[in-house]
DNA sequence: GTCTATACCTTGATAGAC
DNA sequence: GTCTATCAAGGTATAGAC
């Protein structure tokens, strides 16, 4: 029954994204949903145990994306990524991998290896997605696919990390011009 | 006399770029320099003093760099900033900007204006760059300068999140992908 | 400038009742 | 599944001697 689980989940991935995994505590998990730490710890034995949870749920929700817009063409999915982003940018909070691989080396092993699979998840998906449209004739870029993903995710990651510092539109501003550059 | 205060900023910027401002302690500090952390408080009063003391020696190596490499051309003046960040590559640590800007919301007003500061200096450089850079026919690209400059600085940074978590060469693939882009 | 000593708080985590 | 109660450990920071 309970959806205090999902609860928690989606409570941990907020704060994960604005205070960063290692600054947030239980106290601001419990407070919120009016539980006590004790009832998170029953959830989620240890901090570990939450933030795996957080990062197995993007990658489902990834997945989800994968599944529904297959029939998409590559420029569409590239449009549904950016605005996936643009919804991050409003809210003034970041992306999991911008916020996760900085504080990677301070991770148990479990969770170092959950971050990987989530980063390699979405690369591999951005790299099939630049690919095919390039073939496709939607797409116009040099090099390797995989570069050009990892390039294009580096830029919808640093778009987040640079509005909230600077303010402005950065974020307007780069999506925008990384499309350009694809044409 | 004492270069402890100067011994205290090195390794905080070590462990910034390894383990966060919010995971590492003073003790981290002050054990391996084997001194009390009393010590470290005689320097550095809070926390937020050495992380702003980070941020401006940091600030003060850019403006060094900016003076020196002032009579090079462009785009040997963009090799010097890659190699800068090959160098962080080798050593598998990552750039202040992507350690401290997901962080950004955890800080003291001073810190996030240092922070700021740091973002603006960097950005600014590498647009005066590559401006100068289109002007004189060394570098070819669309759009406006700034927006590149974001584009390729966060690149630079990425390629270091990106190889510590998924490891080979991909620093080595994005420095040279965004190199090319540029002619 | 560095030490000893310590205050005070927050943290993640556990035991056992309900 | 949630609570009360409690814990040990580690965190930042300060006072005062040397």
């Amino acid at each position: 029954m309970s959806n205090t689980r999902e609860k928690i989940i989606e409570l941990a991935d907020q704060l994960i994204r604005t205070k960063g995994f290692n600054a947030f505590s239980y106290a601001d998990i419990s407070a919120p949903l009016d539980i006590k730490n004790a009832a998170v710890h029953y959830h989620f034995p240890n901090k570990a145990d939450l933030g795996i949870a957080v990062i197995e749920q993007e990658i489902a929700r990834l997945n989800d994306g994968i599944h529904q817009w297959k029939k998409l063409s590559p420029d569409a999915r590239l449009k549904k990524m950016i605005a996936i982003f643009q919804q991050r940018y409003k809210q003034r909070t970041i992306c999991l991998v911008g916020s996760l691989t900085p504080d990677y080396d301070t991770f148990s092993p479990a969770m170092q290896q959950k971050v990987q699979e989530m980063c390699k998840g979405i690369l591999d998906w951005m790299a099939d997605c630049l690919e095919e449209g390039r073939e496709a004739g939607n797409f116009s870029f040099e090099g390797d696919a995989y570069d050009r993903a990892l390039m294009v995710m580096s830029n919808l990651m640093s778009s987040l990390l640079y509005s909230r510092v600077l303010g402005g539109n950065i974020f307007g501003r780069m999506s925008k011009q990384l499309s350009k550059d694809l044409i």
